[in-house]
DNA sequence: CTGAAAGCGCTTACAG
DNA sequence: CTGAAAGCGCTTACAG
């Protein structure tokens, strides 16, 4: 009992009686192909069992219609807007993209030490990382990269303006009587991007211009826990105050904790998000909305452009917040 | 001004003087070539900037070292941890992980309607979907794939024992004398997978052997707010009840929802979940604990097997949950 | 509308 | 250790 070889184009070829150029056109779709010459080649195709090799389709066509979306992490809800809004516009052009989390040493490598990998699909969409640095080893400069969340100053970047959303948490916050504090995510590796720095530093201009000052910053991870501890910290320290976290992943916890003691947001504390997820809406948590998904859609539309040829200088586009002034 | 060719392994080849075989086997990090003829080639390399076109390597490797991870959706935490766990075993041998989430219409299109994408790399591992019908079209018989969280017909399977699980919440939630809900997941198409209505069976099931019954099931969809409102229902309905969520995500909002209104766990309700996710650990919350990296660990493990050509017929695994008591 | 053939850029026995 | 050559399985002008 032999191995079952693998059923190529020449064998559909040959039991169609057919070239192999008409077996391409017609899994191809390619409408120059006689009505019934196709029906005929489609009904081979189907005996036979036979699939198109992706690779070989890909070697001599040159491209995957695929593109690759790399994260620092898949935290939920943030990501599938964005994504959403890359797909809006892939999708006509008939491409997807594959997402790539970058959660581990060894993800990062991945990326970091191998071409095929960086050249294995047709463009790169990289969300919220020093683009510059992480692909610096194997990029070809044909190779299309959009930078998401970052300024790259080697490709097209599509970004909020993060200062300017700090400025809007500040002057909010800047308006009650209170100790003012920050919490903040605690940048790790120089490859992650620097919008935490900026909400942080429009939030502290806007703070200073209006002659007050931030009491303490608070830098942590990602984590619910931690967010909830230190809002115990802030909280032990001064039961008036007004907090910016500079995401709604750290509001959440703050305002969590302010239940289980008792305190009423907008009269003991307020308390001021960024990025307007979901559960800053049902919490009614006051926060700065960034367009996620329109972020998404311009990201996936350079890009498209960029895999279609259409070559251009890099470009920076910067959306802007807005405060979405809620019941904290 | 002409269009910059691509640089091929074969200038290489002819710049450093040897064979397009030897430049092969430099890149591909053969030991048999003598270091100072690797140094040269490398060298010719650097000053090229050759980079080695990942389709020609697949189509004449056969292999691409990468698998797709297919869910339904991205979740977060759930599937980061899944993740994790495939990628552990993945990495032994050098392989990664792409994800693609089924959020959208035409996302399931690409999966089912093209052989390209399920094609496209080494391997498939599919989590919480029906993949015996999402794979229905393309898939030839020494596909690796791996189903997670879904006992297929036609793959090997991994997955928790659901039906055991919820009765693990039901012999929990009956000890007391309390109306008893379920709010579960309403299976939106066909390609989902049973893990919500396993764990609702085995839920009711407990509870009846206790002689006891269940006054209501909510099914609603993946959703914080409808949670949060079908708590309010249920509060309203009776003040002293034993609440089933199917997983961790619909019981954080049951239990805020009981501290908007004063309702104090153990005491005025209880409250089980289902995944034993961080926040549940956070706020204390009893709930199910299903060993989610050992899952992808043991789903990687499977399909690294299969990759690797070790045939063995379809097995199905499944992995014992566990109560785990807070105070809820 | 269709076939024969060149070409995509590698890897891998094979022979030395 | 190394080179020449076949082969991977398609797509795409080209000629008809």
């Amino acid at each position: 009992m032999r191995k079952k070889r693998k059923i190529t184009i020449k064998d559909v070829a040959k039991k169609a009686g057919v070239g192999v150029g008409t077996v391409s056109r017609v899994i191809n779709n390619n409408p120059h192909v006689k009505a019934q010459t196709k029906e005929h080649v489609l009904k081979v195709i189907q005996e036979l069992g036979y699939l198109p090799n992706p690779h070989a389709r890909r070697l001599s066509s040159g491209h995957t219609k695929i593109v690759t979306t790399i994260f620092p992490q898949m935290v939920g809800e943030f990501h599938q807007l964005l994504l959403s809004g890359i797909d809006s516009e892939l999708e006509k052009e008939g491409y997807t993209s594959f997402v790539y989390p970058l959660y581990s040493e060894n993800r990062y490598n991945f990326v970091r030490e191998s071409s095929d990998f960086v050249l294995g699909t047709d463009g790169l969409i990289v969300d919220a990382l020093n683009v510059d640095q992480l692909l610096l080893q194997f990029i070809p400069k044909n190779m299309p990269v959009v930078s998401v969340e970052y300024e790259s100053e080697m490709y097209d970047s599509v970004l909020v303006d993060n200062y300017y959303g700090g400025m809007l948490a500040g002057d909010y916050l800047a308006n009650f009587d209170e100790e003012i504090y920050i919490i903040t995510h605690k940048k790790e590796g120089q490859l992650e991007s620097t919008v935490f720095e900026e909400r942080v530093n429009g939030f502290i201009e806007s703070i200073e211009r209006k002659g007050r000052k931030v009491t303490q910053i608070f830098e942590i991870q990602l984590d619910w826990l931690q967010a909830f501890n230190t809002a115990k910290i802030i909280f032990s320290n001064s039961k008036k105050c007004a907090i910016f976290a500079a995401t709604d992943y750290f509001a959440f916890p703050v305002l969590e904790y302010a239940r289980v003691v008792g305190l009423e947001p907008n009269k003991d504390f307020h308390l001021c998000g960024f990025d307007n997820l979901t559960l800053s809406d049902i919490l009614n948590i006051t926060t700065i909305k960034q367009p996620i998904v329109e972020m998404g859609s311009i990201a996936g539309q350079i890009l498209l452009r960029k895999i279609l040829g259409y070559v251009r200088k890099p470009q920076t586009i910067v959306l802007k917040p807005e405060l979405i002034l809620r019941k904290t």
